[in-house]
DNA sequence: CTTGTCTATGCAACGAGTTGCATAGAAGGA
DNA sequence: TCCTTCTATGCAACTCGTTGCATAGACAAG
């Protein structure tokens, strides 16, 4: 499993509390790795208990006190030596995929609906990636000092664009096929 | 969950075994809905259990007997209704991301023969796509018999062909991206 | 002053997915 | 003959992920 590494990878960006993380989960890094609040709780006690974070008191006015979490030595020491190891090609989960193949058992037209929702979502997904690469990533960087995790976070920023570039253009295919096919002749 | 409805699609395209259908989640079904054999089996029982599908002992010479399913009518009825049903936004889990991010914390260069080995993996699954679109969707279609089965294993088939096209080139922006942190000045 | 929202953390139960192991017939090669 | 490979099915244990629920402080709106 991995949620370990994507938090630790997250703290080591920017310590934060559990909740912080949660909603970094349901943003940047939840573009390519999701998570839900309870299973961030549950792995960050286990993560605590193991040495690979420290938690700090932090109390705060306005709002409820929180456990922020930063990345201890035997945490990065671990995230290093997964980072050595070989990963096998994602598993990939498609439900969408399945639901087109399906569509030829029942009305292909009552799709359409469907798949324009998830157009939507995606359509919707990269604006916000353009502004905030635009943000994040326009202006040159200041010579002498490549900054890798700038460097790094802005490539796999690419990867999401030209992934919803992608999957947009896909999208429409599949609306055009289901049109072709509800209006046959 | 969905696993019972790829497999009702891919028992509907053609009816088979347990371990018949582990074969085809290995290949073609496999590349957007990934199972075990454990998981089939299992799944089956229940589908089998609940009067989603049929079995029939088929008696083989040269190799051992097997249980080929069908689907039932209830479980057409099963996926009928799943088709109708709205489904969230995949959630996505990339472990590779997860370590491109995390090379900033550690030696980016020490990523490339990772990126590479993956790279490859895609380079490889590319032209056994295209054969399989070469093989069952160039002839054009017979006229007036416009397959929606046929149609429709097309589309799916061209959006795995534009997102390994969209990989390839994206894992080359990331060698190039380690290569240019790996070696500065 | 109650209701709703946002921050913040957590438990319990369940369902899904993974890993390791086991069995067994038939074929082919060492 | 033994070993391996392919077909074919399955159990048991465990981990991971999801869902529903619960608590609680602080604030804003009605």
């Amino acid at each position: 499993m991995a949620l370990e590494h994507a938090i630790l990878v997250s703290l080591l960006e920017k310590p934060g509390s559990g909740y912080e993380l949660a909603r970094r989960f349901d943003r940047s890094i939840g573009y390519f790795w999701a998570a839900t609040h309870q299973q961030i709780y549950r792995v960050l006690k286990r993560m605590e208990s193991d040495g690979w974070i420290d938690a700090r008191e932090v109390a705060q006015q306005d709002r409820p006190d929180k456990r922020e979490y930063s990345v201890a030595g035997s945490g990065r020491a671990a995230l290093s030596q997964w980072l050595h190891e070989p990963i096998e090609p994602e598993s990939v989960r498609h439900e969408l995929a399945v639901k087109i193949r399906g569509a030829a058992f029942d009305d292909p037209a009552a799709l359409i609906r469907e798949v324009e929702r998830h157009r939507r979502a995606h359509a919707d997904r990269l604006p916000h990636y353009l502004a905030g690469e635009r943000r994040d990533f326009v202006e040159p960087e200041a010579p002498g000092t490549p900054d890798a995790g700038r460097e790094l976070q802005h490539v796999v920023l690419r990867g999401g664009i030209a992934y919803e570039r992608m999957t947009l253009a896909w999208l429409d295919d599949v609306i055009a096929t289901l049109e072709r096919l509800g209006a046959p002749r």
